[in-house]
DNA sequence: GTCTATATATTGATAGAC
DNA sequence: GTCTATCAATATATAGAC
């Protein structure tokens, strides 16, 4: 048994060759279809080997799916880093900070859907302090970037730029997840991407939220 | 086997007593864990009955997965009839349509859950156009309500209704469902219900939204 | 570390009495 | 309509050879 559940959330896992294959296999699966969804049989399917070495790597489905969860969360903080002040300038920051955010989801889509299956669904006696975390350094580092708007004067200075963030967030989650539907209604055919739509819906929104 | 998986979706389905109990029973399980997440046995102590009563009155466990989820459909639909001109009214028209959508999502939150998790996740095998027609209505109906709003000038007549709902909407199921987490967050130790927070998110965004 | 083979519990679903 | 008893398949997990 290599692996910890009592360890920290935060600390890196560190896994062998072996159980890294196993992870890397299993976590699109759990992304897919959940905890319950994916049996032991699929994931070693999935990764070219026996069920009884998965159970030599990791205690129980639990565990590993746990270690799951770790892995994409450490994955996606590694792309958190804060925008350069250079590409900051010109454009609507808000375009640009959500946009950026946005892009960041649907470049690791098997990711964020594992990490947002526990933040909205939860699964079976999983603790959620694990993705709170994520969610928690995701959502400060979004409001401290638009305090730097503010401060820069490109963001009205008198709002929350928390209830901002929280409304971005919100938006992005919304068109990542429901883009194959909202395409097919007709009040969005003039928009052809997510992207574009999430765009135009901040474009919207900006004329109350951003100075000049 | 009384029911027919290929009805319309939005076609009543005719329930008999016991079959009826066995959905109420089984809805809030479905929502709560998902599909694969729920065995019969569960549902069967859930109903207080027997496994095999459940396959009397449903072909398999996906026909009675779609049941529940016609059940939640159309109780919630019984919901959405428009508001009245006269509760119109008085203070911001975005916050009062706004809140009465999440006070709904809290009322049946269950149908809610059972309902999103076809919209975000998707099931094996369920059509989705059973979700997707309600969520369809429902975005229909609001930008509709949008646009008496934009008619009678309380909102700005030069913006997209669209875009406004879907940005509603988004707040609207990331407050539902993450407020709990969201509640530990320093930056919003000033709100005290979602309700409280997606209203002061509708505020700031109004700024630039509304007239008057 | 990886495997085959196996143990054991739980799954969805059926048979047939009442 | 509801039940007990049971089935076959699949689930998680283990034993032990290599």
């Amino acid at each position: 048994m290599p692996l910890s559940a009592t360890r920290s959330p935060a600390e890196p896992a560190v896994l062998s060759e072996g159980a890294r294959r196993i992870v890397c296999a299993a976590a699109p699966l759990f992304a897919a279809k959940g905890f319950s969804g994916v049996s032991i049989t699929d994931i070693a399917a999935a990764v070219g080997g026996s069920k009884a070495n998965i159970f030599h790597h990791f205690p129980n489905k639990k565990a590993l799916y746990i270690e799951a969860i770790r892995f994409v969360c450490q994955s996606l903080r590694s792309r958190l880093e804060p925008v350069a002040d250079a590409d900051r300038a010109g454009g609507n920051p808000l375009v640009m900070l959500a946009g950026r955010r946005l892009q960041q989801m649907f470049d690791e889509p098997d990711a964020v859907r594992l990490i947002l299956r526990e933040v909205f669904v939860g699964e079976k006696g999983i603790d959620r302090s694990l993705v709170a975390e994520i969610l928690q350094q995701n959502f400060g580092q979004f409001v401290g970037e638009l305090r730097d708007e503010q401060r820069a004067g490109r963001v009205r200075r008198d709002i929350d730029p928390a209830l901002v963030a929280i409304t971005i967030l919100a938006l992005n989650n919304f068109f990542f997840r429901t883009w194959k539907i909202l395409a097919r209604f007709e009040e969005f055919a003039g928009y052809d991407t997510p992207q574009a739509c999430a765009a135009a819906a901040l474009e919207t929104l900006s004329k109350g939220l951003t100075n000049v």
